[in-house]
DNA sequence: TCTTGACTTCCAGTGCGCTCGAAGTTCTAG
DNA sequence: CTAGAACTTCGAGCGCACTGGAAGTCAAGA
């Protein structure tokens, strides 16, 4: 990532898996996908050269992934934004369906967390109690 | 799930995927996996018959897998209350971990559908506009 | 008793999301 | 100019968590 001006315009492949977190190998296969807006450029025609927007995207399109959207509806959603302006409310509409399940995995996380923090309280409770009806074996240690 | 006294003590196999949204397979796939705490109990040495405590710890290894925890995990952690009494410091150890993963689970998740949000908000706002400049070609309807 | 459907085991298959490796090409530091 | 690292494509392989099907057994109502 050798800055060679003021301010870089494109990244190598391992560059773009530094800045999104990703594999080089994940990267292509987003690719091979369908899931970048436009072919990612080549220089000299064989090595991708990642533009500032193609990291956003990529940016982007991970928290879809982080937040259980498949490849298949990202691919969906993707060709949608290649086929121009014109469906913004069909893009509008898949987003506001995926917020709607997002929220709902979070009110459902919610409700596992304090199941899982009851247990862990009766494990508390429990050790507590063991601790009581025992002996103590050294009461100055640790 | 005929009731054939005031309290039912088991279930069958379907019974139970009715009661934790398992599928049967799912089910016998977690008894082989050795998740269970020990081998669920037959009628008349085949067909499987759940008990109440069997449901329950169903119930709670699939919040486990909800919020993201592998069956191998879960195995060993089912190991371990198999083993008995006297490691439930181990136990609440893994459980207390697992309560911080899925808590920043959870603020990650919360940080992804902020900027869901921001993409949506600017879908609205690019439809606003959109509708401002184009002349409108009935007012009346709708 | 008969029939029908739910159950049993066992093993193979599936879908997802990468991940790896081969074989060849290109870039870059010395 | 050269060595070696990083890149390319392509296709196969992997780990996970089930899922499905075959072949046989069991159970409950008519």
């Amino acid at each position: 990532m050798a800055i060679t001006e003021i301010e870089p315009r494109d990244y190598s492949i391992s560059d773009a898996a530094a800045l999104t977190g990703l594999s080089v190998h994940a990267l292509r296969y987003y690719e091979r996908a369908g899931l970048m807006l436009d072919r990612v450029p080549r220089a000299a025609s064989t090595h991708r050269r990642y533009r500032d927007m193609d990291i956003g995207w990529v940016q982007f399109i991970t928290r879809l992934r982080s937040t259980g959207m498949s490849i298949r509806q990202i691919h969906e959603y993707a060709e949608m934004v290649r086929s121009g302006d014109g469906n913004e409310v069909e893009r509008l509409q898949l987003m506001e369906q995926h917020r709607q399940r997002v929220e709902a995995q979070l009110h459902e996380i919610e409700g596992h967390l304090a199941a899982i923090r009851f247990k862990i309280d009766l494990y508390h409770e429990r050790i507590a109690n063991r601790c009581a009806l025992q002996p103590p074996t050294d009461r100055t240690s640790s």
